[in-house]
DNA sequence: CTAATAGGTTGTCATAAGCAACGCAATATC
DNA sequence: GATATTGCGTTGCTTATGACAACCTATTAG
């Protein structure tokens, strides 16, 4: 039975690959955030199997990512767009297109486009984590603290957190 | 033929996608910042089947984001660690995860524990997305502007490239 | 009124994931 | 120094999911 990403509901992000992380979904999330509204657009762009994006659309709207909505003009048409939902998950379209230029393109290969500041025209910039103070953070600046909804079962899958107290 | 992720490798999503996108890759990789090392850890914090877990764990070796040694007292054991690669993909985790904590937590729910600063104990701050001047840009702020490697065919696919010059 | 378009649904088949059992080498125990 | 245990997988079997092509229905265009 290969179940939806089962275990550790206890992280936020075992919860968000849930709603999220099956195949072609950020895919189309990222098409979303292009401008793509339309079913077929979706589908020519991506070259995915129509069964899987009626599936993966209806799972977005059904999750709340986006709307969908008949065309007033047009009544075949149909329009799927973001909602506040699914624009908040730009920081994650952006993170995972800076990784990609950074480690998955090739060598002199150029971008095909880019996002930019409409108003100014100007690029995005790197991405960074930071402290709330404001400080950069990289992976080894890191530690492991325990929040309120830690468990004894949790604590003990996470070696950083069977030293700490 | 469930073929990897197909189409698009014009865009940089989707060859990262097909890098991390497979099931239970990125729970790997976030097990691997929570400090997970072993085998048998990552079996028992995701709950994945033992063959899948060999899978996903050879392939993000071979693509360069974990690595594989001996450890050197205990020589059946095997340590995975991130690689300078699998380090920089803390912005995708951090803000995957900030996405669930604002969307898919439940009302008054703690979470488990928080990524802090090692040093000043202070937390992580919301990720934000901003141009090369420093401004802050929400997805209504954003334009797409064609790049070096622009062609016909992916002009074709994105609505918001066929207006434009 | 015939054809084309938009957005799906259905059916079949290959593949990927789940599960349990086994293999095998390196320690630990007696 | 034989036996058990731990760590890291592999093998075989079953089930669920994705790909592909064909079909369906409603709406609009000619």
């Amino acid at each position: 039975m290969p179940k939806r990403v089962a275990a550790p509901d206890y992280c936020l992000i075992a919860r968000t690959m849930e709603a999220l992380g099956e195949q072609w979904t950020l895919l189309i999330v990222r098409d979303a955030f292009f401008g793509i509204r339309h079913f077929d657009e979706f589908q020519k762009s991506l070259g995915i199997a129509r069964n899987v994006l009626a599936d993966r659309l209806a799972k977005l709207v059904d999750e709340g990512v986006l709307t969908r909505a008949q065309h007033p003009d047009d009544r075949r048409k149909v329009e799927y767009r973001l909602t506040d939902k699914g624009r908040d998950l730009l920081p994650v379209i952006i993170s995972l297109t800076q990784w990609g230029v950074k480690w998955k393109r090739g060598e002199g290969e150029g971008v095909p486009f880019r996002f930019v500041d409409r108003e100014t025209g100007s690029g995005i910039a790197r991405i960074e984590v930071r402290s709330t103070e404001g400080k950069p953070l990289t992976a080894r600046d890191l530690a492991i603290k325990p929040g309120p909804a830690l468990t004894d079962a949790i604590r003990a899958h996470i070696p950083a957190l069977r030293d700490s107290v």
